[in-house]
DNA sequence: TTAGCAGTTGTTTTT
DNA sequence: CAACTGCTAA
């Protein structure tokens, strides 16, 4: 069998097991997605039914891989086996089941971050109490949080959050959340996966069919999954436990959004008979990679050691130099890439890697002024700006009037309506029990608004108009749309004012580029598809652009490149406070800098610089503590703090109390220096510890 | 009642 | 840089 032949004696140990649970536990670039894969054909030719089998990816792009692969293996004639993410599966389980639940029924509509933001924001409104204690990006971490570790809202003594929060309001955040979502028949990216759980728990029947019909279950990339996910694969493994699990503790990444990497590392105790399987041969990358990788993975603590050894030959030496700052890392990446393209490199087993994507910017630059294509993976689409948000707003509305969220957001964004009018339109439409759209169309507006009447009753003039249009004639809808709405208009008109400064001036001049291009893809996809709108919509909001087979340089996150692998791979900004980042240098980002590093094959470019940008501001920048621990770079003392430390810095010392509007009063206990901002390690009264900068604190006599 | 300006603040990663 | 807050003229 053809799909045997290249594997090792370990690989294929886990191939050819059946039955039973088996972990295959491995470094990176051992072979572990190849083994899976090869499990799946195995599992084809000795006449397992392929719907029987459930795989479960950590992204789409990876399912769409493994998916094509098993299809071209000639194993398939009819059914294939799902392959897919947890929220995938969730998704479609959701569609036929989630009237199982209370109050659901219907067709559900996925939001995502910026309508799970105003919802919020919505809330916070209601009530001075909530707006006092928390910000809306607060409360939809936390609230993600929540559902990513398995508590519902109505599990109140299951609730904990951090001490410096008011936990009885975070209750009731969590709970108007929830209830607004039901209403509206909303779901979120984290219900997914939470309500499929809890669908299948509150359901012995139902969940007796899936856990019966799924006879095999695999999943890649197990170190990142979440406590809902686990359980919900205790609830499907209920009559064949037939598991099949691969992962790497080292690789774990998303701790942040609620993975437990303790998943992987009790797994033997927490199953019964499992088949440890350890891969330790490295396919993918040359010896001189793998080495700086162990030795730089071999800091941490909390981690199984696992041995490493390259099958491949010494390769390049691991190029990493210090540049004066950003602009030159940028032009000299780009150049040497010019360079290795002219040798005859495919331009997309080029991949530049960063921690933050607005690290992205300055190669951008110097890749256009150089020619070179380059293709920017998951960056902000240009859906989700704001201009464009704006856009799809309306069309949303033009699709579904009676979406009171979308009216609300269109009303937000209508010149001439503001926070009174909108206060009163939703609390009428409240009393009145009925969607906003049908209120504006009964109520006496002059009645309630005066002046204002005359904006909401031409909004909905304009909406109906475009109703009409978009079911008679789509081809004239794109430039009715700008004549009513006057996107590009008025930035048009902005841009034509006196006294503009430069950067507004190149800001808008985006913009309105922006609306452009939107405004051609809308443009061509009704003269093309005789659709609706709403599919026009799904196309860019669900799928996002194609980003498929172009022949390009690779630019992405390097937590979006997990599981994948480049010839040549640089990293950007390899400076302490980017890897490891500002915010946290954890064990985690340790671990980030270690996926980085091994998903070069042949070549990898550390890039670092003495300045860098950081909110329009230039800082000096480190050299990553990496640099050190990978052995890379010496010096005569290795600086273990990360910021200089002092006695006093400006106006505090240690020992001062200093006060911070949420977290009250506290102590000085270390001052430190960045570039020229001072940070204040403080311990506050309140038992919370926290670095802060300086000018978020006030000085105070004790 | 709203638009627009000026001033402040926070540091990240995503299905 | 971008998102948010508070103030003021119209
Ligand atoms: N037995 C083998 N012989 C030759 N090449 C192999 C073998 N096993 C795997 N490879 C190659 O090694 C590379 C890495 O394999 P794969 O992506 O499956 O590793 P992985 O363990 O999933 O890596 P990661 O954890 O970094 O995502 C691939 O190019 C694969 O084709």
């Amino acid at each position: 069998m053809e799909y045997l032949k290249n594997l090792n004696d370990q690989q294929l140990k886990a191939v050819q097991k059946i039955e039973g649970t088996v972990l295959v536990f491995a470094g990176a670039g051992t072979g572990k997605t190849k083994t899976l894969v090869s499990r799946v054909f195995n599992l084809l030719e000795h006449g397992v039914p392929p719907e029987n089998i459930l795989l479960m990816t950590f992204t789409n792009k990876a399912s769409n891989e493994m998916l094509q692969r098993i299809e071209e293996s000639g194993y398939i004639n009819g059914k294939l086996p799902f392959v897919g993410t947890f929220h995938k599966f969730g998704n479609i389980f959701l569609s036929r089941n989630h009237h199982l639940l209370e109050g659901r029924d219907g067709n559900f509509r996925i939001i995502d971050y910026s309508e799970v933001k105003s919802i919020v924001k919505w809330i916070l409104d209601e009530d001075e109490k909530y707006r006092k204690n928390f910000s809306s990006d607060e409360v939809i971490k936390l609230i993600s949080k929540m559902k990513n570790s398995n508590v519902q809202s109505h599990e109140i003594e299951k609730i904990i959050i951090p001490m410096v929060y008011d936990r009885d309001i975070f209750v009731k955040l969590y709970q108007r959340y929830d209830a607004e979502m039901i209403e509206r028949n909303l779901i979120d990216l984290d219900d997914l996966q939470i309500l499929t759980y809890k669908i299948l728990k509150d359901n012995k029947e139902l969940r007796d069919k899936y856990s019966n019909y799924y006879k095999y279950i695999m999943i890649d990339e197990f170190q990142d999954t979440n406590k809902v996910q686990y359980e919900m694969l205790k609830l499907l493994l209920e009559t064949h436990s037939n598991l099949f699990v691969v992962g790497d503790d080292d690789q774990s990444i998303y701790g942040w959004r609620g993975a437990e990497v303790t998943n992987i590392l009790n797994f033997d105790k927490d199953f019964k008979d499992v088949t440890k399987i350890v891969l330790n041969k490295n396919y993918r990358s040359t010896k001189n990679i793998i080495e700086v990788a162990n030795t730089l993975i071999s800091h941490n603590k909390l981690r199984i050691e696992k041995n490493i050894i390259s099958a491949r030959e010494s390769g390049e030496d691991i190029f990493h130099f210090q540049f004066d700052d950003d602009i030159a890392e940028a032009k000299f990446v780009a150049k040497e890439i010019e360079k290795l393209i002219k040798n005859g490199e495919g331009p997309e087993d080029i991949a530049i890697l960063y921690r933050m994507n607005s690290l992205s910017f300055h190669v951008e630059n110097a890749l256009l002024e150089r020619d070179i294509k380059y293709e920017i993976k998951g960056k902000k689409s240009l859906y989700m700006r704001n201009e464009i948000r704006e856009v799809i707003n309306i069309l949303n509305l033009i699709s579904n009037p009676f979406d009171d969220l979308v009216f609300l957001s269109v009303l937000k964004q209508t010149n001439g309506i503001g926070e009174q009018t909108i206060a009163i339109v939703n609390q009428l439409a409240k009393d009145e029990m009925t969607s906003i759209y049908e209120t504006l169309k009964s109520e006496n507006l002059s009645f309630h608004f005066k002046t204002r009447a005359r904006y909401l009753k031409t909004l909905v003039e304009k909406i109906e108009l475009m109703i009409d249009l978009s079911k008679n004639d789509l081809d004239k809808f794109t430039e009715e749309f700008e004549c009513q709405f006057e996107i590009k208009n008025k930035i048009e008109k902005y841009l034509k004012k006196e006294k503009i400064s430069k950067e507004n001036k190149d800001k808008f001049e985006t913009k309105l580029g922006n609306i452009n291009d939107f405004y051609d893809l809308m443009h061509r996809f009704f003269a093309t598809n005789r659709g609706e709108i709403r599919a026009f919509i799904n196309m860019y909001a669900i799928n996002g652009e194609d980003e498929d087979r172009i022949q390009a340089v690779n630019l992405l996150t390097i937590h979006l490149s997990k599981g994948l692998e480049f010839k040549h791979v640089f990293i950007l900004g390899v400076n302490q406070g980017f890897l490891p980042s500002f915010a946290s240098d954890n064990e985690e980002e340790r671990r980030l800098a270690y996926v980085a590093f091994t998903r070069a094959k042949d070549k990898l470019y550390l890039i670092y610089s003495k300045q860098r940008t950081i909110y329009g501001r230039r800082q000096d920048s480190k050299p990553s503590r990496y640099l050190h621990e990978a052995e890379l770079i010496h010096s005569a003392r290795i600086e273990q703090n990360r910021h200089k430390t002092a006695e006093s810095e400006g106006e505090f010392s240690v020992g001062n109390y200093v006060k911070h509007n949420k977290f009250g009063n506290g102590e000085v206990k270390h001052i430190s220096k960045q570039g020229r901002e001072i940070f204040l390690d403080v311990a506050f009264e309140n038992k919370v510890r926290k670095t802060l900068i300086s000018t978020v604190l006030q000085k105070v006599n004790s």
